[in-house]
RNA sequence: GCCUCCUUAGCUCAGUGGAUAGAGCAGUGGUCUUCGGAACCAAAGGUCGGGGGUUCGAAUCCCUCAGGGGGCACCA
């Protein structure tokens, strides 16, 4: 086929609907040499998968296109079809009214395609080339060491990493970063806390105060101090406390992650951002821009505002005039007693970022973090940089579910459950595919009972069964003597409709990797999967391999299929941070 | 009050402005007994929250109303 418009990459992978959206492009251009269409703008080429099998694999419509050229939708769609390119991967088109083209793909591109599976390298199949190698800095998590993880950060950091994969399989090298703050009150409180567990290991009578915290992951952390230490720490105050909780509660963080397969490559210190005075400044640059002010309320605060500051004898703090950008309401960055409040070293933090090499940063937040979002973003604006490349994902609220009841998470007195627990309960891949499956902006009931359930109704055993079940095959042929390579050089043309159009949803990978990664929408990648499995099973309870009534050429056929099918599902899971088991 | 996300089958949810809106579960009726039954097949199930609008064409875009989640700290 003509390829020009598509370059010089590797063809391989590239999305079926692409090559066709250039087949017609390349027949528009035709047409409008040929003085059929007039030199005229069009809209973009829409290609569509087809719903049904009597109008093709994909399909165009060409009603959008009837203005530009002034032709009749169904006649443009003709004209198109007979200006097509020659082309392996169509064998036939047909114009349906009121102005349809369908495309009939190739039986024999379809089912060649599982040799180029094969042959694949297998690490990164079906990638994605978006063009030169490009770094994309992905932030996440970003959880502050005072404890173990809550459940409830586990959206986002699932989210995180799933999209660092994204783009990796998109042809992007991703760099995970993990943006914390070690000082403040916070922590203060919670070496004190440690230092009172130390005291009552040691046998004082000392208890915990109402703002301490409360979690037995202290306890154990005060016994192993003891162990080390001994009681030569008695007289010490919270800061050596706080420290050794914090180089603690980093390894906890860090021993969770690796279960359920995320590593970071920075974590960074916001303390860092005082050190090398950056944070002020972005104060300072902020001010001779213009866009601050020193006043005790915003500059049109409500006469209540004003009242309510009077009364609190407040002294004046800097306001970032981010109404100047579109905000409803003015924001404080530094407050009256000379602290800056948190956007302030977040605003330091992104320019930081934004001074590193980076091609683009996306940051991963809870949906409570809407406004703050905003008013960075806005912050940068009013410093002259160009926003463009930073992408906020807000992920939407998580409920644990059990029978139905949703599970109180909080984090008060200690009673919350750690992802430690979860994963305990459900495992990694199950909390890995729980999180993603729902679109980020829709909330998820994460029902603890299904999540453990081996059926069908599970969608990471229906999955995982599906590789397990390819697995099954190799083993099979494997104890039956058959050679390591029985199925190179199959037939493939005798493998039937139904497989066929398995091979063809397998062959969807490439555009909806590209669609999810264009949206920074994981979960689609978890929806085809499922997908994908819901294809493979009733094709797998009828298409044998080492049945009576199989042929030997058709057994040699199906084997090439199931060991692209293997590797396919393999690919998918990897995609999704899953693992891809032999046997269950 | 303002901002934001959601509302699609009994339930949980997919759905890129295009043709007759799709899955699973539950319910109904069947099949087979395994290269892992942790399975498969069939029929049934819908005013896409309500109402306007834009368009040749709207679940999808715009406006509006209603219901639910989240945010709007001199917290982080």
């Amino acid at each position: 086929m003509s390829c020009e418009l598509l370059g010089d990459k590797n063809l391989s992978f590239v999305p079926i609907p692409h090559r066709i959206e250039a087949m017609v492009i390349s027949a528009i251009r035709q047409a409008q040499q040929d003085g059929v269409f007039p030199e005229a703008d069009y809209p973009t080429i829409l290609v569509q998968r087809s719903k049904r099998a009597d109008q093709g694999q994909y399909s165009v419509p060409c009603m959008a296109l009837a203005k530009s050229f002034q032709m009749k939708p169904i006649d443009i769609a003709g004209v198109i079809a007979a200006g097509l390119p020659e082309s392996e991967l169509i064998d036939r088109t047909a114009v349906a009214p009121p102005g349809f083209l369908n495309f009939y793909v190739s039986e024999n591109w379809i089912v060649d395609q599982l040799n180029t599976i094969i042959n694949a390298d297998q690490a990164t199949l079906f990638q994605q080339d978006v063009g030169q190698v490009r770094l994309a800095n992905v932030e996440f998590l970003s959880a502050n060491p005072t404890g173990p993880l809550h459940v409830g950060r586990t959206r986002g950091a699932i989210v995180g990493d799933s999209i660092g994969r994204l783009l990796e399989a998109c042809g992007w090298k991703v760099h995970r970063e993990y943006y914390f703050n070690n000082g403040g009150r916070q922590m203060e409180m919670l070496g004190d806390s440690l230092r009172v567990r130390y005291l009552q290991q040691l046998g004082h009578d000392t208890e915990l105060q109402e703002e301490h915290y409360q979690g037995d992951y202290l306890v154990d952390m005060a016994q192993g101090l003891v162990e080390k230490h001994g009681d030569s720490w008695l007289d010490k105050d919270w800061q050596p406390f706080k420290e050794y909780a914090e180089a603690e509660i980093f390894r906890m963080i860090e021993d969770t992650l690796s279960r359920i397969g995320i590593k970071f490559d920075l974590f960074f210190n916001e303390l860092d951002l005082y050190e090398d005075k950056s944070v002020w400044a972005v104060r300072d640059q902020l001010a001779a821009r213009g866009h601050t002010y020193e006043a005790v309320v915003s500059e049109g605060a409500s006469e209540e505002k004003i009242q309510e500051a009077q009364e609190k004898g407040l002294e004046p703090a800097t306001w970032f005039r981010s109404t100047t950008f579109g905000d409803t309401e003015d924001r404080i960055i530094v407050r009256s007693n000379g602290e800056p409040t948190y956007v302030l070293p977040d605003v330091a933090y992104h320019v930081n970022k934004l001074k590193r090499e980076f091609d683009r940063l996306i940051d991963i937040f809870g949906s409570d973090h809407y406004t703050e979002a905003q008013t960075v973003d806005r912050a940068l604006q009013a410093l002259g940089y160009d926003t463009s490349n930073i992408d906020v994902v807000l992920t939407q609220w998580v409920h644990l579910v059990r029978g139905g009841e949703k599970l109180s998470m909080s984090t008060r007195k200690g009673q919350y459950v750690t992802l430690d627990d979860l994963i305990d309960e459900v495992g990694p891949d199950v909390i890995r595919y729980f999180m993603l499956d729902r679109s980020t902006d829709r909330e998820i009931n994460f029902d603890l009972e299904l999540a453990v359930k081996q059926s069908n109704e599970n969608p990471v055993y229906y999955i995982q069964n599906a590789h397990v079940r390819c697995a099954g095959i190799m083993r099979q042929v494997e104890a039956r003597g058959y050679p390591a390579d029985w199925d190179d050089g199959a037939d493939l043309s005798l493998l039937n409709d139904e497989e066929r159009e398995f091979i063809t949803k397998m062959l969807e990978f490439p555009e909806i990797l590209l669609f999810a990664y264009e949206n920074l929408a994981p979960h689609l990648i978890a929806t085809y999967a499922l997908d994908l499995a819901r294809q493979f099973h009733p094709m797998y309870e009828r298409s044998r391999v080492l049945g009576e009534d199989v042929t030997e050429d058709v057994a040699r056929a199906r084997l090439r299929l199931y060991k692209a099918a293997r590797l396919v599902f393999q690919r998918v899971l990897t995609v999704m941070g899953m693992s891809a088991p032999e046997t269950m």
